[in-house]
DNA sequence: CGACAAAAAATTGTTGACAGTTTACCAAAA
DNA sequence: TTTTGGTAAACTGTCAACAATTTTTTGTCG
């Protein structure tokens, strides 16, 4: 519980002893200060100065990158260097669908397989989120739905599966497509969360791909929509 | 033609100036050699001597290398190298079912968009599997079972989507879960195609998902049934 | 003043060398 | 014969320097 939010962002130290190279210690350096917007979108890393600030040569660094680029987090354009990706706003709706058939796909397959204390959980995680919607603060609401969707990944039984959602959703994150949602919003979605729910308690697949696809689908427009009206109310 | 021998190592000339940079070069040549099983899985990738065999120096191959690790074909074990990944016969069988359902998203999706030329060339395509599949040859149905299977990727609308099918597929195809099929099997895989083609026709999102997936866990257990059958009788 | 060309600076691509670790080998003792 | 200890070889991890390319600056001409 505690450790969970403890390794979200970083590594923990038997981690750290496990993959002591420096390549990759330096690739989750670089992940953190993208996430953390310390590069923003299309900025070029030079090579030269992050070797210079992370106290390394540019070899680690290099593999680093190209680790990053087969993720997709980074884009090389040769002779010219590794590139932060920005997802365009196509391309993120086109993420965005594929996390959506996944996660789908997950709550399917977590409906053929739930036990009664799985969905104990389940149910306990979204009457808490209830009551945090109440309140409508997010930042309390936020940590609690990132735990349902890892939970409902773990339950899918599919071990990769969860991995392609997980890297979706980072991505997406990543991208600061991440919602900004207000009180009722939550509501909302987390009046889906219980339908994901119910669908899987009654073990019908069906329903439960239906109930977790919407869910993604709606988030999306909802993100997106607070996206718009952000940059209104900005200009 | 004449070209291709020229170029020992396999790559054509067009890729060399498209991306000029030898990491890249070595990446598709590593992944080539682990295809055409010049690398069995859980080898140790022997730096120096693919350095001197390539003739380049270590950072590319070590670039490559890593690019590859994140790509997941292989893995890495500090102070002790790059090794050829291994899928043990669970996380095989773990991949193939994320692939089962990320066809059926696909098909799916497909069954929400297509258009009539794009059903009329899928047709095609089942027709001529199925003249094939009647003189058994393998190695003429399997380009265009791949070429069927592409295909409904490009159609479902959703270049995410297909990205990560086409890696599961390659991951599997790399580890040599590959159905060696004879004849019978083809024609029943290939009616497998027509029931998806047939849903995707009708529009039918749901008979095309239960037919995607279908495909794939049917594919699946053929081919481990194959596997079987081959090793008991090479004891 | 602006366009163009050439030189200079900055940056990426690649290499070979060195340090630290792991593996292989061999001899001596139980 | 097997085990153990130590030494040497092989190999990975890292770095700094060099080559090739791109970008910026500078100088010149219209």
């Amino acid at each position: 519980m505690a450790n969970e939010t403890e390794n979200l962002s970083g590594f923990s130290p038997i981690d750290f002893l496990r993959t002591r190279s420096l390549a990759n210690v330096v690739q989750h350096e670089i992940e953190r200060m993208i996430v953390e917007g310390e590069f923003t979108p299309n900025e070029r890393i030079n090579e030269n100065a992050l070797a210079q600030q992370l106290k390394v040569s540019r070899g680690p660094i290099r593999e680093a990158c190209s680790a990053l680029a087969a993720l997709g987090l980074i884009q090389v354009i040769p002779n010219r260097g590794f590139f932060v990706r920005e997802l365009s706003e196509e391309e993120a709706l086109d993420v965005s669908e594929a996390r959506a058939c996944i996660f789908a796909c997950m709550t399917m397959k977590v409906a053929e397989r739930i036990t009664d204390p799985e969905i104990a959980r389940l149910r306990g995680l979204v009457d808490r989120m209830d009551e945090l919607a109440k309140t409508g603060e997010v930042s309390q609401y936020y940590p609690v739905n990132l735990e349902f969707h890892s939970e409902l990944a773990r339950m899918c039984g599919s071990a990769r599966l969860a991995q392609i959602y997980l890297g979706l959703a980072r991505e997406l994150h990543i991208q600061r497509y991440r919602a900004l949602a207000s009180g009722d919003v939550l509501d909302i979605s987390n009046r889906e969360h219980r339908a994901i729910v119910d669908a899987v308690a009654a073990r019908d697949p069906q329903q439960a791909f239906a109930a977790g696809r919407a869910h993604i689908v709606n988030g999306t427009s909802r993100t997106r929509r607070a996206a718009v009206a952000l940059r209104h109310s900005s200009d």
